[in-house]
DNA sequence: CATTTCTGTAAAGCAACCTTTACATATATC
DNA sequence: GATATATGTAAAGGTTGCTTTACAGAAATG
């Protein structure tokens, strides 16, 4: 599952300890879910995008069919 | 985190055994995501979306931060 | 060059998701 | 009443998400 977390993180000037906890997670997993370790979980989805302002879609991009 | 999953599959005809076909998923599974028992993983909430062919955010509801 | 900030990754452990097998109940149809 | 379909739930086990602690390299700043 790709994501544009890097790219909508960048826009804002946000590191990615200053989007981890404004996420109520850990540095590491903003950066696994980032470099695509794992993705998130579904609540942490919705926080993700809802921090960024946008529709899970504008920010999860599962090709078509992960 | 709330879903519209029953609604949703009852206005398409579709039993929980058939949805869970078409997800490629158990049944149990769609009956545990649709009673609130767990939330799906991130790539099954877009399968989920898709094959209803509406938005993430049109099936699933975490209030205000779930 | 020294220090700080940012990023990437690893290991160990706990919690959540999802599976298979199995049983119980309800409703419908014969 | 018997059979079939639909739903709800449980237990055990594997996989994934997330944590804490820790180390290392890259980039900025003094």
């Amino acid at each position: 599952m790709k994501n544009k977390i890097k790219q909508l993180r960048g826009e804002r000037g946000w590191s990615q300890a200053v989007l981890a906890e404004k996420l109520d997670v850990s540095r590491q997993s903003v950066n696994a879910i980032e470099t695509g370790r794992y993705d998130p979980s579904l609540p942490l989805a919705f926080r993700i995008a809802r921090i960024f302002g946008v529709p899970i879609e504008a920010v999860f991009d599962d090709g078509d069919g992960a």
